[in-house]
DNA sequence: GTGAAAGCGCTAACAT
DNA sequence: ATGTTAGCGCTTTCAC
């Protein structure tokens, strides 16, 4: 009853087109170094679609001691809408390879990352923040023939020239003096210092004191008692962290019966939809996810076939759309 | 090189623990109608714990026919951070009775949610929005013992009374010409109408004309149009099919140098955490996403057992907050 | 109460 | 070029 269909196994497909099994798997996986006719290949690619064969995954993964599947984990923080785009890119780039990806929200009440490898026989995946070396020893003994990023620091890559950009994009329209918006919720620290040291080497480069970092909740008290801590050390431009936090800076403006960018510039980062309904329309930088899904991709295929793989530069996947507030 | 680490398997903790792997199998997946003895029983989770023992997920879902695995497909739209709690709070609910979440996000180029689902072996698969008729069936054959939900609509249960909390909370402020806006994504208009539903419901249950419902993208420009015309024909209050939508019709009203409530009392729902900070402060109906994530995990493991299941009622996990905007 | 043995559906040496 | 065969690690029926 509870299963009334039976599944339709490579021995029938092998049967219908009048091979054996083995032949069946060598065409569907298509095994290189083998010399099948094409009219063999034919009738079973012929008889997989008329029998709608589908191999059973776990046998599959059981025998070959592989899944193709990534697992993306996802760590427990508030992520704009921008993070989705990501994960499209992304999975359309590891299915080009014939890898599938799903995703884990790492929650507090949810279980490890390591189980849900385990639980689905992921064999590689992919940590939005870096792992710690427990973690990823974690990953490994859960299965896990590759965990990403392999070291450190590596997937915030795209986080460092975001800061540099904002503060570069301040500095070209004069500010000498900036402040930087790092987010108060503590998961989005990692990525928040990262921006921050790009905004950094920016002013360093132009000879400017690096910027005035100073953290701001969603709250417009906190966002507003921030504005005013710049206001008083003669900050004239802010970039924050991403756009969420400069719309608090921007509500913290308003508190005060200020604007942006008159009072105080401001940038953020992501260019998430609502960013353009702000008051005032709100400057930010946006970054190609197309290309970094892609890279991801390709970074994970590597891994998975033994290879090092270097990631690439990022190079020209950054654009700061101007908007009214800076 | 590549897989040094040999598996433990459940042959070596049985080896350890001086038992078959029958009875190892037996104990450590609590089989009912067993007596074995608390001795045997404690040796064998002892021997688990010493040897890190991880049963193979693959192994086991062949051997056993089910998986354990939980896949929530996530249609390709424009989704608010609600939606991560809501999968948080479905996947520890989920947690509770030993299946795992996985998430895919159904884009223009991934792979179909039928070929994920044969991928990771999902024993039943969540929709965010209903499958049509074809697709549970494609699910169905692609292995999903569960395929939820089970008739079309069932899961946007919650949009309704979600309009009707909005427009009531409009009509209890004395509007009695209201408004509705609509998303232009047309992958949201499935929610919509059913938020706009309940809204017609309020309306005609209070003696009111149904609401002038029109749609906006989240361009200024499109905003202040609706706008326009919500005022032309005498609307004095708006309910947004979302807060990202009333945002956009708030920056409308901004274009044209009106505001919130005096020109038109907006309110949204799902309540983002930009909401608060928005020019005026947005009202919003929230709903309580922990009881939605544990009913539906209820239903899947309802479903999973064959049972049917009643979702029960939405009492009570609506929350009107109420900001300046209306 | 516990163990032996037969698969689950597939892959991959190894033969032919 | 194709078939034979032996597992992958686990569950589960059936004897003991």
């Amino acid at each position: 009853m509870t299963r009334p269909a039976k599944r339709i196994t490579s021995e029938d497909v092998a049967r219908l087109a009048g091979v054996s099994r083995t032949t069946v798997s060598f065409v569907l996986n298509n095994r290189p170094g083998q010399s099948i006719p094409e009219e063999t290949r034919r009738r079973i690619f012929d008889a997989a679609k008329t029998l709608q064969y589908r191999p059973h995954a776990s046998a599959r993964s059981l025998a070959a001691g592989r899944s193709d599947i990534v697992l993306l984990s996802i760590p427990d923080l508030p992520i704009g809408s921008g993070i989705s785009r990501y994960i499209e890119e992304l999975a359309a780039a590891l299915a080009e390879n014939g890898l599938t990806l799903v995703t884990h929200l790492e929650g507090a009440h949810g279980r490890p990352v390591a189980d849900v490898c385990a639980t689905v026989a992921a064999s590689a995946v992919i940590g939005l923040l870096p792992f710690t070396r427990e973690a990823a020893a974690a990953l490994h003994s859960a299965g896990a023939v590759a965990v990403l990023p392999p070291h450190a620091g590596e997937d915030l890559e795209i986080m460092e020239p975001v800061g540099h950009a904002q503060a570069t994009h301040l500095i070209d329209r004069g500010h000498t003096q900036l402040g930087y918006a790092l987010p108060a919720h503590t998961a989005l620290k990692p990525m928040g210092d990262e921006r921050l040291r790009g905004a950094n080497s920016a002013c360093a480069a132009a000879g400017l004191p690096a910027p005035l970092a100073l953290s701001t909740s969603l709250e417009i008290a906190d966002a507003a008692a921030a504005v005013r801590q710049w206001l008083d050390q003669g900050v004239t431009g802010v970039c924050a962290f991403n756009d969420d936090t400069a719309i608090a800076v921007l509500a913290g403006l308003r508190e005060h019966g200020l604007s942006a960018p008159g009072d105080l510039a401001v940038v953020g980062a992501d260019d998430i939809p609502t960013a353009r309904l702000a008051s005032p329309p709100l400057s930010t930088v946006a970054f190609d996810l197309h290309q970094a899904g892609a890279r991801q991709a390709a970074a994970v295929v590597a891994a998975l076939a033994g290879q090092d793989h270097d990631l690439g530069t990022t190079e020209g996947s950054l654009r700061v759309i101007q908007r009214a507030s800076s």
